[in-house]
DNA sequence: ACGTGTCTGTTGTTTTTACAACAAAATTTT
DNA sequence: AAAATTTTGTTGTAAAAACAACAGACACGT
């Protein structure tokens, strides 16, 4: 847990509390550490989330089965974000599976649990609020940016904009992909071998370069 | 302005607000009126978003234009909702347009400007914070939904996701759809012709029955 | 009621995508 | 290091979607 001390000080959820606020609310909100193996689910479709999550290593998808079993990506937690704030915020049901995609550690805090024992008042309770705030607000914007993603009409397209996206969040032409060719198809839903097969058409007209994950962008792209 | 205040009363944003807090608000956030004819543009992308808005009549869409010029509806805003709460709370640029879908009449709140001059910390902002905190976890949840109708692989599923969960929201088998067509193709990402054509199949299947925008799910697809 | 413009439905053709099957490469296990 | 398993890339074929072009229905203003 102390391992993780710093990492979580410094996460969005925590931003600007004091350390003796910090440790008060690690407490009072149980805070443990869980490990997953890849695959194992951490939170399945129908379930009330009790609890905040954040990510110290590994990663989580947040995946829906759609009723014909075809897999859907809809996104993809990696270190210092929370999975699945928006249904814990709204008291809601959960509407997506979040799966861990590899081995992963997650921080673990009894939400529901802690604030109802204190009436939603306690200050440290309105300090996370707070942060949520600012959390959501950016998810739905990145939402809105996958939504677009998807919305492009072709797999070229969907490749293009999917990368050029990445480039300008890693403010680097060159950059590593976290998906395999697996997911990355399934969070762009197209076919996993058309994609394949795009993407080294896309090598040979020397738009992109590629091996393995990591790509680079060249210049005529990002114009 | 009269004329809607039990509708702005009773709207998400200002729930739990008693009148004399709200006339307040509505005051110091310098509230009031706007119209907007079919068409025309609420917020342009890559504006900074310095309002609250919220739809009093008519209805908005939150669109992207693709950089080869095909439209996508990322989402539909209707009375009583709200334009681009996200772009307000992260205090970011716009990622969208909003343009008005119809007709329109906008409640418009000037929300930088009050809360920085009282350094985001009076009473009144409080409490609507707290709110747009609940409605931005619904609304994050709104996009995952629409996430999985654009993330179905065929015209068909698209559509028959869409329309089940239009029924589940109505609480009804038989509803309207506040698109037209070309828009809800927009919205669904699918071509419009083909769209029409795969709801004239469906209904030829009795799967369902449409009457301009008054559908009617058949038990079969609902189950 | 009439013309004008917009919206919706239909059809045929072209283009794109999914799917299946397999080869090659990489990674993990033994 | 060899074998086994997983991941990635390639190809051909079948299915689906986009596109274009048009006809009919509907809505609106005069």
């Amino acid at each position: 847990m102390d391992k993780y001390y710093n990492q979580v000080k410094n996460s969005s959820l925590f931003y600007g509390i004091s350390d003796e606020e910090l440790r008060g609310i690690l407490e009072c909100f149980r805070a443990r550490v869980r490990t997953y193996d890849s695959g194992e689910v951490i939170i399945r479709r129908g379930e009330r989330v009790l609890n905040l999550y954040m990510v110290l290593e590994g990663c989580v998808n947040i995946e829906k089965d759609s009723f014909w079993g075809r897999r859907i990506i809809v996104s993809r937690v990696n270190p210092n974000e929370n999975i699945a704030l928006a249904f814990v915020a709204a008291k809601n049901v959960s509407n997506v599976d979040a799966v861990a995609a590899k081995k992963t550690k997650l921080l673990v805090l009894s939400y529901e649990k802690c604030t109802s024992m204190c009436q939603n008042a306690c200050t440290r309770h309105r300090v996370l609020i707070n942060n949520m705030f600012e959390i959501l607000s950016k998810e739905n914007i990145e939402l809105i940016q996958k939504i677009e993603n998807v919305s492009q009409k072709s797999i070229r397209d969907k490749l293009l904009t999917y990368l050029s996206n990445e480039a300008q969040k890693n403010k680097s032409n060159v950059f590593e992909v976290g998906f395999n060719r697996q997911d990355l198809a399934d969070y762009l839903n197209i076919d996993r071998s058309a994609m394949c097969f795009e993407l080294s058409k896309l090598q040979k007209e020397g738009l992109i370069s590629y091996q393995k994950n990591k790509f680079m962008l060249n210049s005529r792209v990002i114009d």
